[in-house]
DNA sequence: TTCAATCTAAGACTTGAGGCGGAGAAAGAT
DNA sequence: ATCTTTCTCCGCCTCAAGTCTTAGATTGAA
């Protein structure tokens, strides 16, 4: 055996963080090189100790994993993501962010282990029903996906219960505008008036 | 001190339990006396090692941690309840259960550890919102209660995304009668139009 | 019996929402 | 250089939504 991989634990919980330092730390394959309680700290972490795999979480408070994730990605390090439950709001985003493998919380400390040591030999790893979601992802992707930047925001102003007056205002654009946004909106949605959007942004927790 | 405070530690996730054992052993006045991944594994546990404080986790497998607090909290043993996020749909009934304490999963070692002490003491602790959400709860029960029959089944249709003509068809009444009904409704819960109140039927799961 | 709550409904009125069609500007892709 | 997408905005039009007020019928409680 080489050198021990690097590894950079992020997460924004204490125990979590302390928990996985413990058992890595009985690996001798593999070595904490540092630890990170937010996205923005595991940026500069990672800038500094030059990890070889990233134990990521998902939900942290200031920057979260899937913003810090599609910075790391770009360098060669394997992010694997550690997170609680499968939210496809947050699963495909962060694969598309480049994370290397998905894990779930309720991972058994040897099956994190083994994760690592196949990220470091560029192998991803995931999760029982992560491999389905993206199959029927990919075959049946929601139809929110159609909308632009723009209409996105709106749908989530409209799931908040806001008027087109009050859209315009926060949006600092004109309420003919949001007229046009809201239709095309309810035209790829293929819905008839705001209340089932608002209904829509609330069940796919676009709020 | 006295002798150590027992502590059993409930989560089904590895590397919290141990993250926790780790944190804990280092503290003196306290001692990890069993761990369990699930409630029927803690009501178990518990029967052996006679626990004086119970760290729980709410969401496990088996069985979850509402049903285990109820069983146990007959028993002398304090409940810390230890989760992930603050969820009204959690919080009150294990509170009703029997819960102590109510700690997030962000909360530092050090807060959990003097959580574990006041317990032991009989002191509850309480985490940031958990004391507000209780006081809202109790002198500001849901607004929908105030709904009489028929207004509370206009709501579940407006949450559907019906219009006011799909309702007094699906209800065999007329549509200004519907719309009397609607008003009724945006008085009493002091909304302004329809698409909140799908929003308001949604979140609180009336649809 | 009397009173309060509920469900029903009407008329008159205001306004927000949404459809339809058109159009200019900026940015990226090819 | 041209085409496409996206974001911006106009005017015109229709209708659903919601307010206010009033009111009859029923039911159950005081």
């Amino acid at each position: 055996m080489n050198r021990p991989i690097k590894v950079l634990v992020v997460d924004d919980h204490d125990m979590v963080r302390m928990g996985l330092v413990t058992y890595l730390s009985v690996e001798e394959d593999m070595e904490v090189v540092g630890e990170a309680c937010d996205g923005a700290e595991a940026i500069d972490k990672a800038g500094k100790t030059f990890p070889d795999v990233i134990l990521m979480d998902l939900l942290m408070e200031k920057m979260n994993g899937i913003e810090a994730t599609k910075v790391l990605a770009k360098t060669n390090v394997k992010i694997i993501v550690l997170t609680s439950y499968i939210d496809d709001e947050m699963l495909f985003p962060v694969l598309e962010a480049g994370a290397f493998s998905y894990l779930l919380k309720t991972s058994s400390a040897d099956e994190i282990a083994q994760a690592i040591r196949k990220a470091a030999n560029g192998e991803p790893t995931f999760q029982g029903q992560v491999t389905q979601k993206m199959f029927r992802h990919m075959h049946n992707k929601p139809k929110h996906d159609e909308l632009t930047n723009r209409e996105h925001e709106v749908l989530c102003l409209i799931g908040k219960g806001k008027t087109n007056k009050e859209i315009s205002e926060e949006l600092f654009i004109g309420i003919k505008t949001v007229k046009t946004h809201v239709s095309h909106i309810l035209a790829k949605l293929e819905i008839e008036d705001r209340t089932q959007a608002a209904i829509y942004a609330n069940k796919n927790h676009l709020v």
